[in-house]
DNA sequence: CGCCCATTTGAGTTTAATCAAAAAACGTGG
DNA sequence: CCACGTTTTTTGATTAAACTCAAATGGGCG
């Protein structure tokens, strides 16, 4: 079930049972691929819209002398890039980190919904436009903060992500990214990376301990990273396009 | 005239000259802008879609502190993000570098435009998933590039997406971005960039004087930057969907 | 138990930042 | 066309953040 996409665009709009279903609809091939493993890889051409059922999984481009960068990461309820059919050749790999299953959705089925469903497509579009918004955020976040704070806006976005979605419980969350991965993600190598998690485990900012990551006080965590919410439009904001519903 | 835009999208597909002609009657409401103004700003309530007709502009972000970082920059022919009238609120803001001509763009008149022109629809979304890989290259570019492979493939990027549009005359074109804003889009101070320009220009990677820029020898600089093109996915991608022409 | 992978720590180096000031280029009005 | 104020570029000296290299420790699992 596309139960995190849903609760995830809720945030964005409501939407109808007819809306939930069509989403729901979605899913008919469903794949599995393992950890470590290249779920899309580059040079490949995009066949179909993958949506994450379970699992974390992240975009990544490589140099040939290995310099690695992820540049998102997918948690459950993560859609990828609406149109990529219109491109020949993808320009960079998605790999699995945990286990990951996924809907494989055919260009034709997501025409279809959208043709039917106008407040699922309006949805989908805020879906794109905060995609992108995070991609300008990862911009300034390896352009212009410490490393302490990259670090923490990273985790303040995750998390934020994860509630979003229902994957949160209370202040915790699963967080099964490796000191390696969060390195390639902010641009620092896993060194540094991690004395800056000490520096904040010391100073009380996180928990983070085998593959479960606590945030005792996300105001203060938001503070250290100076992290402003608003590039993930949460917060209904689809409320003014509601009217025609 | 959108000639740039049009000879940007045909880099991706062919079009019509119903189809250009369509392109040609979304510039109705023209605006102009001054340099070092913003054209629009955080906050915002996005009304339009921006073609940009004529000067230079950035987006960018900016910390209470003052940090600042250019997370793109636009160039004659470029759109601002096609569907952002879903978003409540602009999460940045658009500065002009040199004054800038755009058209505003009525949400109604583009969805009437892409009702109506299934091929130009189809180049609108290779233009906005190529802006989506734009971004995240700059996100490598930041994370995992030296200064001055930073820089070097900045200016590969500029000067080939200004080909594209017809904006290069043999091996120069227009530069009107200083080094200030240089430093702001590639993550450095501008002494850094002082610094690594002389370097660029010393070994004869670049000429830059008086807001001109000349690549003597591209393919140089392209190895320079370890810059490969792929993610701007020009070289006639959209062939394999011309067939309903 | 032993292996593999991930994390942690230490010591020394490098890249780029900071601070400060001079020189050059640019635009404008007289 | 020149003088003048402003912005941009350039250079120097010093500092700091993050990297590199290397090795030890810890955890999970068959």
């Amino acid at each position: 079930m596309p139960q995190h996409l849903i609760n995830k665009l809720e945030h964005f709009t409501r939407l109808s049972e007819a809306d939930k279903d069509a989403l729901k609809g979605l899913i008919r091939r469903v794949r599995l691929f393992e950890a470590g493993t290249d779920i899309i890889r580059e040079g490949e051409r995009p066949e179909h819209v993958n949506l994450f059922l379970a699992g974390w999984a992240y975009r990544y481009k490589q140099l040939e002398d290995g310099r690695r960068q992820i540049v998102a990461f997918f948690v459950p309820g993560d859609l990828c890039d609406l149109h990529v059919f219109v491109l020949r050749e993808m320009d960079h790999a998605i790999g699995a980190i945990t286990p990951v299953r996924l809907a494989q959705v055919p260009r034709e089925m997501l025409i279809g919904l959208m043709d039917r469903h106008p407040r699922v497509t309006r949805a989908l579009w805020w879906e794109t436009l905060v995609d992108a918004a995070i991609q300008r955020e990862w911009t300034f976040n390896l352009g212009r903060r410490t490393a302490l704070e990259r670090l923490a806006h990273l985790l303040c976005e995750l998390f934020i992500r994860l509630r979003a979605t229902g994957l949160t419980d209370g202040d915790s969350c699963a967080f099964p990214v490796t000191q390696v991965e969060l390195a390639d993600a902010t641009g620092l190598t896993n060194v540094h990376v991690n004395r800056t998690l000490r520096e904040m485990r010391t100073s009380g900012l996180i928990v983070l301990k085998g593959r479960q990551l606590t945030i005792p006080h996300l105001a203060a965590l938001q503070k250290a990273a100076l992290f402003n919410p608003n590039y993930l439009h949460l917060d209904h904001e689809g409320a003014h396009l509601n009217a025609n519903a």
